[in-house]
RNA sequence: GCCGGGGUAGGGUAGGUGGUCAUCCUCCGGGACUGUGGAUCCCGGGACUCGGGUUCGAAUCUCGGCCCCGGCCCCA
């Protein structure tokens, strides 16, 4: 074709559309549920922005680009970054806390598209600013799995860590931060054997045996709450470890509370970056495959990234892209009908007109009515009328409208009714 | 960045050893059909991904680009 889109990215036509805002709506009601407001940040920021969040490594996996006056930009690759500059500009001074944000929007990647993968995608998530409480963390994990389960998705696995006990054992030997950085990227690839690798093989990244074994004695602790009597047994040793389960602990209780029934406690769940310090969790459907991951969160220290006041925050991201293909994988597509209510058909040329003003009518009371604007005849628009499986059809000759009157059909079961105009739309809406 | 498989009307396809070859279905527009749709028939519309090379001649052979589909790497 001459005019190509760019590689990794999507047209979505009609049905598409459709079902992609009916999931979108449902998560935006949702949110609001929990008090979230939207927010809308901008789809450019500048290069540093991210590479401060997340190191130099990352210019790699980025859209970005000079722009006429030679600054560094870049697409954004996500939007919690761009959210926690926003506050830092806008919020932090005035906004009452905790501030409960939550944005839908593309982002943009510099990668490999395939399955479940492009490089524009669409996340929907949340920022909760200033609440870090087990409370906070265990209402975001309570949006979170209420969103899931309104699409439709029942085979999410959602899976829970407190990076504070990895981190306290790290803390209590003494590791560095390069060192925790290399085997939190190891373990959050969650392969088992890799780690092993790392860790006893020839030149093993943490010389330490006893702390070696208690790694991998952790991550391999997967299940309900009933293992948290091993990971309590495990860092028994280790003070460092200590608040952190404790805190797991008071989460694990408040799930309850927030009517969080389904999730599992997964001690090798990680995240590459430093700034996050607490919960983490992370959602799996398993039906997609290797992009089943459909949800990351935790909390993370603003301060951390940025500089400025120091501000715990809790939040996720929700991978849209994903999240649809989960529906389509795991729900019956609903039928979507027609995208109109009423297809309103002159029958001959005279009652045109007339047709204009009924077909507004209808619209400036919130019906989605539709009318031929190509001067076809009478056949072609019942043929129209019947290609775009409208349901109801608004027809009308001088007959009728002489005693001000117009037909109503139904095209589904072909029954008609005479109804008086003035009537038309409580009767449309009526039924 | 790497490896595989692809690209013929809007969608789905046939042809592929170079020449009478651009096929069929669907779709779209018009008509038969004049105030009641879905059927049928007729007419019409629309494609060889792009560029270079070989050749008298390329959808077909060849090289490169672009794009698509998988899989790696990576995945904040």
């Amino acid at each position: 074709m001459e005019f190509a889109r760019p590689r990794g990215t999507r047209d979505f036509l009609f049905d598409e559309m459709r079902q992609r805002k009916k999931a979108e709506s449902t998560l935006r009601k949702i949110f609001e549920s929990y008090g979230y407001q939207e927010i809308k940040t901008p789809l450019f920021e500048e290069l540093k922005l991210f590479t401060t969040k997340s190191g130099e490594e990352i210019v790699d996996q980025l859209y970005n680009f000079k722009d006429k006056s030679d600054r560094e930009l870049t697409l954004r690759p996500e939007i919690t970054a761009p959210v926690a500059r926003l506050y830092l500009n806008e919020l932090e001074k005035t906004a009452v806390k905790p501030i409960k944000l939550y944005y839908y929007g593309s982002c943009f990647r510099y990668e490999r598209p395939q399955k479940g993968r492009f490089r524009q995608f669409w996340q929907f998530g949340c920022e909760l600013i200033g609440a870090k409480t087990p409370q906070g963390e265990a209402e975001v994990i309570a949006l979170c799995t209420d969103s899931i389960n309104a699409l439709g998705i029942t085979t999410a696995d959602v899976n829970i860590n407190h990076l504070g006990i990895i981190r306290g054992l790290f803390s209590h030997f003494n590791i560095s931060d390069e060192t925790q950085r290399e085997i939190m990227v190891v373990i959050d690839k969650g392969d088992k054997d890799l780690l092993i690798e790392s860790l006893s093989g020839d030149n093993p990244v943490i010389d330490n045996d006893e702390l070696n074994q208690i790694l991998l004695k952790l991550i391999d602790l997967v299940g309900d709450k009933s293992i948290l009597n091993d990971v309590e047994e495990l860092i028994a040793p280790y003070d460092e470890s200590k608040a952190a389960l404790e805190e797991l602990k008071e989460l694990i209780d408040l799930l309850e509370d927030f009517d969080v029934e389904n999730y599992t406690l997964n001690l090798g769940v990680a995240r590459g970056l430093d700034y996050y310090t607490g919960i983490v969790f992370e959602i799996y459907v398993p039906e997609l495959g290797a992009q089943k991951q459909i949800c990351g969160g935790g909390s993370y220290s603003l301060v951390k990234v940025f500089g400025g006041q120091e501000v715990e925050s809790t939040g996720f991201a929700l991978g849209f892209d994903r999240l649809m293909n989960a529906i389509e994988e795991l729900t019956e597509v609903e039928e979507l009908g027609s995208h109109l209510d009423i297809y309103v058909i002159p029958i001959t040329e005279d009652v045109r007109s007339e047709a204009y003003k009924i077909t507004q009518l209808l619209r400036r009371n919130g019906i989605k009515a539709d009318v031929d604007l190509n001067n076809k005849k009478f056949r072609k628009l019942m043929n129209y009328a019947d290609k775009i499986k409208v349901e109801k059809i608004a027809l009308m000759g001088p007959k009728e409208l002489e005693d001000g009157k117009i037909t109503i059909k139904d095209m589904v079961s072909g029954n008609q009714e005479l109804i008086d105009i003035e009537n038309i739309v409580e009767y449309v809406k009526g039924e």
